[in-house]
DNA sequence: CAGGATCCAAATGGATACTG
DNA sequence: CAGTATCCATTTGGATCCTG
């Protein structure tokens, strides 16, 4: 509530600045689908399948992502309406913020095997159990479990990654 | 859950990057903490006044965020022991990421006023009520509420941002 | 001061089924 | 294909109280 310092900002220090970039992006999947679409997959079910998101997610992330211009949602095809997101000049502007990320993880994390996925757990059920996380000190529920390794699991060294 | 290209990957194509750096700092309240302490606001209810975060929450956070070298926690006295947070080099090196934050939020958001309370919505009651974003096209209850200006809370011209 | 333990309301997100 | 409408499990986070 009270905060100290909403005067004399620095460019380190505009709080409002980083909640207003993240009130549009600072969800769990909104950069990523950006990064999808950067990458070329344009349309709904492409994200669907790409991203692994679900369906009323995908929806309204991309609802809000056009109202705030970071895409653009273009017809591609007539007959029946068809359309695609593209990037606009705003939301290719977000690259900064992707490489920040990118390098970020790539100095200071310790590497996983790229082959990890990192989006869900794998459908199997021997994962459908807590994981430990050894950095975090932390037990997440199988719902929580990100970025595991298919036959690390529990007991490997910081196997992946985990939200939450 | 299929990810169309695990392998020959970019810089801006790794998704397991940016997705494992999420992780770690990817909630609403991480970076805003990591910015308070690079701030100069280093001990636990120095941060909860600050940042307006809950008890447990922050907490949390603190733990996560030393877990994964991002802060350290340092003691300043003895007799009662006390702590205080600061940024590791791991820590400090998220400052790009901030101010790609930064910088985007200048360049391709609407202004606001800087003096818009951001993190939460006033205590007063007169905002207990839903908020209609104009950008989003989307309605948002009381708790949604973050940084609406006191006195132009509906029907402004999109007056600050919200989350969720 | 620096947390930990509870409790609870709310939001998030996934699955699924339906529609033009 | 590109969504929308429901429904429900899980998670998140805030409030409050307690402790060393």
């Amino acid at each position: 509530m009270a905060r100290s310092t909403d005067t004399q900002n620095g460019p380190l220090d505009s709080q409002a600045a980083i909640e207003r970039t993240l009130s549009v992006i600072g969800d769990k999947w909104s950069i990523l689908v950006v990064r999808a679409v950067l990458r070329g997959v344009r349309r709904f079910d492409e994200l669907i399948d790409d991203l692994g998101i679900a369906r009323p997610v995908l929806a309204e992330r991309l609802k809000r992502l056009v109202a705030h211009d970071v895409l653009a949602k273009v017809p591609y095809q007539e007959h029946p309406a068809r359309y695609e997101y593209r990037l606009t000049e705003a939301g290719l502007a977000l690259s900064p913020v992707l490489v920040a990320l990118v390098r970020w993880s790539e100095t200071h994390l310790p590497n996983v095997e790229p082959t990890t996925a990192l989006v869900h757990a794998p459908c199997g059920t021997e994962l459908e159990q807590a994981f430990w996380c050894r950095t975090c000190a932390t037990t997440f529920g199988p719902s929580a479990i990100r970025g595991v390794q298919a036959d690390a699991a529990v007991g490997a060294d910081h196997p992946g990654d985990h939200s939450g």
